[in-house]
DNA sequence: TTGAAACCGTTAGGCTCCGAACGATATGAT
DNA sequence: ATCATATCGTTCGGAGCCTAACGGTTTCAA
């Protein structure tokens, strides 16, 4: 069977709204389609998969990124996790309130201070992972590889253009 | 000059990590750089542009809906902005407090409510959009024409798939 | 050595965000 | 005509999310 690779009614709609405003409808198209999607998967994962782990989408980033880097100071725990340094300090706490990860002070420097994933916060993971990844498989379902590796490739692109 | 089209040192990092599990790292790779992507341009757009109006991401998105559309009702709003009904309830009252939207009641159906964009609405949306399309346009800068076609059909697979 | 400046994580305040529960309204079968 | 059921938007409680301001700590130059 043929894929849809049509233009939904909605991007239709808008496209006939905002062309008479001399935009760029190929940068539009692009970038609308990125928040469509990331919206849609996050709201997804976090109904049927991490609810079940009392787990916002950040509270698994968070964790996911001190499993993959181990124990991280906040300042780039934060960074590396794409929230503000005040989030952090909220979702951590509620990590630390569910024993998925824990603070430690920094011995030399009274300012920092590390965090670190448990051993039930790794387990968890261990848990979680496949089954999110289970999850990135079905919305790409329709992709072939090679396409999963251009659509990797072009926003990797964007994301140095963005991260600087 | 070449574009730096490399894996990111993160995106090598977690690949080590996970490959051991047996996991699909194609789509693995696709899925979180949209969410990198996405987050990283909502942010900017948020604190670089959206500020100046007081408006968050979700109200920018439904009063954008709204200017596209025309009034709606508030479940296909919701539907169409991609939140949820209850935090549409909140967003529109934002709208309402800074004048860019009005609730109007449905005349047969007591239940209904429509929701509209003001003119003042609209002509903020004048202002705001083009603006809009500057941001999309400087973080798709380092891609072709082809490529953002191309990245735009992809996501629009994962679209049909995603949505139903 | 002392004091200004830089740096780090937390707190404060306000909005966003969700699911669940709730009230009001409408529908449809009996 | 009635009453169970479905539907619609709002409210509620709790977490996330931001910027700005803050206090504690370190650094470094005078």
């Amino acid at each position: 069977m043929a894929r849809d690779t049509s233009v939904t009614r909605a991007e239709r709609e808008a496209r006939t709204r905002v062309e008479a405003f001399g935009i760029d409808v190929g940068s539009f198209a692009a970038v609308s389609n990125i928040f469509r999607v990331a919206n849609a998967v996050r709201n997804h994962t976090e109904r049927t998969l991490l609810s079940e782990f009392n787990l916002s989408f950040s509270g698994f980033t968070v964790l996911w990124v001190l499993w993959v880097w181990g124990p991280k100071e906040s300042h780039a725990l934060a960074e590396e996790s794409g929230i503000s340094k005040s989030t952090l300090t909220g979702v951590v706490k509620t990590l630390e309130r569910l024993g998925f990860a824990a603070r430690k002070p920094h011995t030399k420097d009274g300012r920092r201070v590390f965090v670190q994933a448990t051993q039930k916060g790794i387990s968890t993971m261990h848990k979680i992972f496949p089954r999110f990844n289970d999850i990135e498989a079905m919305v790409t379902r329709d992709l072939s590889p090679t396409e999963k590796e251009s659509l990797a490739r072009l926003l990797r692109i964007m994301l140095h253009t963005v991260e600087r």
